[in-house]
DNA sequence: CTAGACTTCAAACGATTGTTTGAAACGGAA
DNA sequence: TTCCGTTTCAAACAATCGTTTGAAGTCTAG
């Protein structure tokens, strides 16, 4: 995809830097790689973006505007009912997720990508996403903490973190499970969201 | 302490290299960075480990080698008894990495490197690790498998995989929960493992 | 004291990094 | 066709990368 001439050069280097930063890291992947895979003039990373930087940044936008979006549109969906379960809160985080990981055009590196954003210490990072997208994170805590009274707020907090980090490790396919050879790349990950959820709300529960 | 001259230029070395990889990452952790952090000739690394990925994996086996005998040495403690419960089986999985994080001599950093394997996608390094300590978690996973009979060999695979994602992240502390300012950073180590603890074993059994 | 192995050092190797430049090519409006 | 803003291009920039070299320094065994 990244190299197809009919999407745009903006298109093509964000798809194929998607790609190395998923394969290699930030670092590791170099803007000569990047543009190669994309097959694009070097120069255009700068004209486009105008740093390798702000290129790293706008590969999460591309895919968090709408993936924040629709997890508080399945958020606001089922909040107000008063028959909410921990697992349809897990769904509305998880199945958005799920879904982009499963789209054709290069959204399934795209978790592998976010996954590195963690691992990155890199406070410049962290504080981009924190700042655009931790809104999301915090009204997901509130509905948490709803269905959880029996739980204080420190209590709360230990939980949701344990759980975003198995979240994060197993959506961005980090584990050891490899995919079964006669099993799809759709029935492994809704396989995998199904056991996540099971998991994730007995410990949020116990 | 990497730079401290009691320590002997490969012990300086690995110190420096552990907490330039922790903070920036294999790839783009320079030599020229490690060698001034320990204060140390360039040259010392391609010396003394031959190359920069010897370094890196010298990095690992330095703390692998005593973890995994830890591990297995609890393990064998309480597998011989029939009272051995989950909580007991994942403590003796967590405490030996808790212990080694609260070394004082730069054992906290470590946790992170370690996370930052698995983020890599780097098949060499994957392989070096999976050949070297896989047997660690094997065994493990037998312990696992005799106090989970109700679970099938596929969904106790599962449940694992998302276990160690759990522990795997929070030991490195990738989340968002920060020291509070009164804590010692032993106890908030020892809170999140018993959280951890807690969690998981209620994720496994649920 | 000397011989010889071990370790450290400054300097340089070619290769690759992100970024900048100015000209060439393109494409729709006048 | 002529014009002009947009985009692409090859080439070069200084900086940094991992690695190698050969000499200088250090230390112990004989």
């Amino acid at each position: 995809m990244p190299d197809n001439p009919q999407f745009s050069t903006r298109q093509r280097i964000l798809g194929a830097a998607e790609e190395l930063f998923a394969e290699r890291g930030f670092a590791a992947a170099s803007l000569r790689q990047v543009t190669a895979a994309a097959k694009v003039n070097l120069a255009a990373v700068n004209y486009h973006f105008g740093s390798k930087n702000n290129l790293i940044e706008e590969v999460f936008r591309r895919r968090l505007d709408e993936l924040s979006r629709r997890r508080l549109e399945r958020l606001a969906a089922i909040a107000k009912s008063d028959t909410t379960t921990l697992e349809s809160l897990l769904d509305a985080f998880i199945t958005p997720a799920l879904e982009l990981s499963l789209d054709r055009e290069g959204g399934s590196v795209f978790m592998r990508v976010l996954a590195r954003a963690f691992a990155e210490h890199n406070s410049n990072l962290r504080k981009f996403l924190s700042d655009n997208y931790g809104y999301v994170l915090k009204d997901f805590a509130v509905a948490f903490a709803r269905l959880l009274p029996q739980l204080d707020k420190e209590e709360l907090y230990w939980r949701l973190d344990i759980a975003v980090g198995a979240l994060t490790y197993a959506m961005a396919d980090f584990g050891m499970i490899k995919r079964r050879s006669g099993e799809s790349e759709r029935t492994h990950r809704e396989q995998m969201a199904k056991h996540l959820i099971h998991f994730t709300a007995a410990g949020l529960r116990a």
